[in-house]
DNA sequence: CTACAGTGAGACGCGAACGTCTCACATGGG
DNA sequence: CCCATGTGAGACGTTCGCGTCTCACTGTAG
């Protein structure tokens, strides 16, 4: 007895090499995951009873690194704006997992989507919401929209960091500062 | 003899049931593809030879779509955000296929990718330079970044309206707007 | 009418990945 | 010391999709 902590530590750490991996080649193999891992085929299927689990696995992860993203980053506190880079800044190191998952989001298609979802999109929705009702935002670009671009702008720069093409040092900047202010430049106020 | 043409409309054809279905469903099977294109399987395995000969044809020809999107938009006239909007809203037909090989793009890691992605990569960056040199846009963006954000922004696009989250009709506004303007409210002039 | 190119339906073997199983080994606790 | 638990290595059968093949049918050109 008394494994039951080690055990945890060994799945998330499971967990995490798995993500890694299957951000960079999301058709990885249980033997790669598995080596990646650093354990064995067998192993891994004790930790995970099949793909489809370990798939779900990771979905969860990723849903609680979104909730607690948006937990440290207060979006109900001060400016919108600032609200949102504070959660551009907290999910950055969850990016590349949820670049993955949202891209295999695209395989759950017919099946009801993890209601975990549903929730950071809403909270997400609201911040957006409460930043055009407080003037902050334009209100001619739909809560859903701004929602989803979020979404696409951070996968977009997870990968482009991934493949080397941005700096990952400009990873926060690029993504705040299109997502906010846009390309074109802004008339001194 | 005679046949090369309807040969060519019927590959098309099937070129663009396939990415069609794809579009939605990226792990269909060859199976499927020949039921959406209306034929049988043998036949679509006369006209590519494989699954991976697809996926090449459907590349070449989002290539070929986004050339020729780039040519009527003329990304050299006029001001650069209007070549932007011009430029968005040319391709929007393909954006669904766009973001099919942006995210199969993962896959061929390792591989160097098709020549012609570059080539369209570089006359977009060109656009966004050409812009922040006239003083239209921003220049703390890199053009390969705006270039990447665009293509991202692009796939959620297609991805949002696809599952009904935004509106079709809404599609160039909200990219071209998101991409050139942010979130933020501008100030009046 | 005859010949033939194109097609659809289906059978067949192949290979990859999966999930399960067994067995030997090691390590730590009683 | 002995036992038990977790692990690694590997074998095994199954499933699934792919690619190839054959064969019968159809429509059209000669």
């Amino acid at each position: 007895m008394g494994y039951a902590c080690l055990m945890a530590v060994d799945r998330d750490h499971v967990l995490r090499a798995a993500a890694a991996l299957l951000t960079r080649k999301s058709t990885a193999t249980m033997d790669e995951v598995a080596k990646a891992a650093g354990i064995s085929r067998a192993t891994l299927h004790r930790h995970f009873a099949g793909r489809d689990a370990l798939v779900r696995a990771l979905e969860s992860l990723g849903i609680a690194e979104c909730e607690a993203a948006l937990d440290t980053a207060r979006p109900g506190e001060g400016p919108a704006a600032e609200a949102v880079r504070r959660l551009v800044r907290a999910i950055e190191p969850s990016a590349a997992l949820l670049a993955f998952l949202y891209t295999e989001n695209q395989l759950f298609e017919g099946e009801q989507q993890n209601a975990g979802w549903t929730r950071i999109d809403d909270r997400i929705s609201a911040l957006f919401r409460r930043g055009q009702e407080s003037g902050e935002f334009r209100i001619d670009l739909t809560p859903a929209w701004l929602t989803e671009a979020l979404y696409g702008l951070l996968a977009s720069g997870a990968w482009a960091v991934l493949e080397g093409r941005v700096a990952a040092k400009d990873f926060t900047f690029m993504i705040t500062e299109l997502l906010l202010g846009g390309a074109l430049r802004r008339e001194e106020p």
